[in-house]
DNA sequence: CTATAATGTGAGCATACGCTTGCATTCACA
DNA sequence: TGTGAATGCAAGCGTATGCTCACATTATAG
């Protein structure tokens, strides 16, 4: 199961049945592996799972990574899209709001579905070459810049592509650990985060000697 | 592949033949993770790549998760080891220094091989119940809860099992995040994650509205 | 209603993979 | 040097899995 960006879908779905039947494969996709781990997510299963025929399945992913691929795209686009309108929206709140809003929004969707997010982030790293997931990453952190710039003045980081990719990982990190911890209280774990991602963004220390 | 904790291995090397039979199929299966990832690490590319016969493989591990497990268990006994040993070495230093040489060994750790330092973490979840590696993961929170411990005048956050998660938490996420994003340069990323390490544990902010 | 395209089906092919088994070789030790 | 134990070997079994293909069903449109 090597990636294959070149493989496109072999039909784009275009009618309302055929479009709700690619919606069910994803969700039986993502209900297996964040159940059974990516050992069970296979083709069969997923028909299986689906209530669809393995048939139908290629007719819409090339192969079953495609699958996994969309998955990965929907999670990332929609971080994207949420980050997008919650920066528009703060507007003008100090970076401490800011980030607590923001890591509010990352940290619950992350929680929502804690083992699927966390399989998901795995499979990313699988995928180094297709480029519409690199670019849903980029914008993510295009975004994260967009930030630090707005409050260049508050922190003691440089607005740099390495800031806001350690600030993404904080976030993923302590929430995949959280997770695999066991812990389920979002809103302690949200407090945390933001805790985390204001300490590292607003002190400096003097250099090592 | 299921994990099977009550699985033990078929044999106990006995001979040093046989112990560096063992060492080479791990080494072996560490290089084919590394390289080639998760999916590539079959039991038969793992004998052909350890230069041994299938049937040595299963000498002396009862199944292919058995392999897996034992690299976690060595990696996690390595950064135990170590941090156990700095601890000691670096009493009676301040917070910050310690932070600085604890960070950076562990850090050091991960991008030796960060490629692998990933996939263990990932298949770390996949063996919730493995009580060797559970044992160790608790060894190294509770090294973790000895420093907060022996600072916790110097710190902000309580000195409990959820700090010292988040921080290693933060330490793996942060090496993860920048190995994915291609960073090689080991000391940069250490001053960040020793940044994000201390900011974490020394500042506290008002409680939001 | 008819023709065509879109969608859905599932038996089953080809292969890969985990693992067993029966046997060969090497080692420790008397 | 002889013997039993330890170690090593690899053909190949059983099965799971990714995916194809020939066909059936349903929707669209003239």
């Amino acid at each position: 199961m090597i990636s294959n960006p070149a493989a496109k879908p072999r039909k784009r779905p275009l009618q309302t049945r055929s479009r709700e039947t690619v919606a069910v494969i994803l969700e039986a996709t993502a209900r297996i592996l964040e159940a059974e781990g990516l050992e069970a997510a296979n083709t069969n299963a997923i028909a299986a799972r689906a209530g669809v025929s393995i048939g139908s399945v290629y007719q819409y992913f090339p192969d079953k990574s495609a699958i996994f691929a969309e998955l990965i795209h929907k999670a990332e686009a929609d971080l994207g899209d949420n980050l997008e309108m919650l920066l528009a929206r703060t507007a003008g709140l100090s970076l401490e709001e800011r980030v607590g809003i923001l890591v509010k929004a990352g940290v619950g969707q992350q929680m929502q579905r804690p083992q699927l997010a966390r399989i998901l982030d795995y499979l990313e790293a699988a995928f180094p070459k297709d480029p519409i997931l690199k670019a849903a990453d980029e914008r993510i952190l295009r975004l994260i810049m967009q930030l630090l710039e707005e409050h260049k003045e508050s922190i003691a980081r440089p607005v740099s592509p390495a800031t806001a990719s350690d600030v993404l990982s904080i976030v993923k990190g302590m929430v995949d650990g959280a997770s695999f911890a066991g812990e389920v209280n979002a809103a302690e774990l949200e407090g945390r985060v933001i805790l985390a991602v204001l300490g590292y963004l607003k002190h400096e220390y003097p250099a090592k000697k």
